[in-house]
DNA sequence: GCAAGAAAGATAGTATTACTATTAACTTTG
DNA sequence: CAAAGTTAATAGTAATACTATCTTTCTTGC
């Protein structure tokens, strides 16, 4: 039995806020303001306010409204690599295993589903539409040596190894990875706000279908050339 | 013989900054400047102080620095689709006009390459690292209305389009389409940033082959099943 | 060549953000 | 109960994203 194992780069916080009461208030009032404002309205603060404390009490906490937001990324995809863990343990097929890792990612938990402090669904509706802002921004570099993006690049890997299992002779399965990971989130956001640039409503089991069947069309690479 | 149409939405902007010495100033000093300080880090006293102007006149061209990053994505976008039409006129193969469309967006211009005002280069850049903060933010629905994004989606639907005609049985045009034009964009981001989560260089032909690839999978669909 | 109107410049001001610093009060825990 | 650690309260700063107003300069049409 796998656990889950929240994998957050200890220098994106000064202070744990899973260790107080205060911290966790922090964290879990964030999840929801940052939620309904957007990253750019929300402030510190507005969240201060929220919990009856004060900004300098939260800057304790979190240098920039930007390391709370990568605390929620590496929480989500701690999440996500335990619940691939967890769905793919004891299946041998490669496609299944895939399958199911996409599944994982186009996966809408229920409103109320949670995992330790979160709501599941709230954490990804946040990661969905705000995560972009962690790297496509000029600090993308820093971040990236600083290793902030572990639990996501740990993702990605994982089913870039599945891709390269899949077909040995496939050479591009880092691009795939990717370009399905992200794109499954953008499918979700668009469903959301810009329904022409998609095929599915955000819950759609098709939208696994879709990218499933873009990672197996690797199989079988160069034969039919 | 095509001529390149900048379609810009009036809205986007206050006064058209084409029809002035000082807008044109704003245009292009603005281009460069975001391009090395990034959306965030730019702002219009920054620009001001740069073309020895002052806020208040940028002020009277453009509502806020989002919507300058507006125009250069119409701009960008236009651009685009003049190439497309170029590229792919005569061409009657299906397979052929998909593999010239992604070319084109693959395609990574000379740095002193002009086209009217700009240096392409310099755009694509811009719209490659900062565009996605005109669709990840929570005004997203209002300029989606507003028609904002109007050239964008051009593109987008000339993709799909040709998608149907390879393959009338695919489900999935739109999503297919928007997962190839983001994703164009986003490898060759990571090719700059984030090396680990592509295959790519920034100008390789290999990127076009491998979004080609994954487009011309659609080809025969259900057929395999 | 000049008057009317448009465009640009100069200056000022506001509310808010993203912080930092300092000190005082309150809670643990040893 | 004292010391150490946490939080609260208050204050302050430089910068951002605007808005307003007024003056000067530039155009152009008669």
């Amino acid at each position: 039995m796998e656990v889950l194992q929240i994998n957050v780069h200890p220098k994106i916080y000064l202070k744990d806020p899973r260790s107080s009461e205060l911290g966790r208030g922090i964290l879990l009032e964030g999840l929801h303001l940052m939620h309904q404002l957007g990253l750019e309205e929300f402030t510190f603060r507005k969240l201060a306010m929220h919990i009856h404390t004060t900004e300098s009490s939260i800057y304790r906490y979190f240098e920039t409204k930007h390391k709370l937001l990568l605390f929620y990324e590496s929480w989500y995809w701690s999440w996500v690599a335990y619940r691939i863990q967890f769905e793919i343990s004891n299946i041998e097929q490669v496609d299944e295993r895939i399958r199911r890792l996409i599944g994982v990612l186009a996966y809408q938990p229920e409103p109320h589903e949670r995992y330790g402090l979160f709501a599941v669904k709230t954490v990804k509706d946040v990661v969905v539409s705000e995560s972009v802002k962690s790297y496509f921004v000029k600090s993308v570099d820093d971040n990236q040596r600083a290793g902030y993006f572990g639990p996501y690049l740990r993702v990605v890997e994982r089913l870039s190894e599945l891709i390269e299992e899949l077909e040995p002779a496939y050479p591009f399965a880092n691009a795939l990875a990717t370009t399905v990971v992200e794109g499954v989130l953008h499918q979700q956001h668009f469903a959301g706000h810009i329904p022409a640039l998609t095929n599915f409503n955000p819950a759609s089991d098709a939208l696994t279908e879709f990218f499933n069947q873009l990672v197996l069309s690797a199989k079988g690479y160069g034969k039919n050339l």
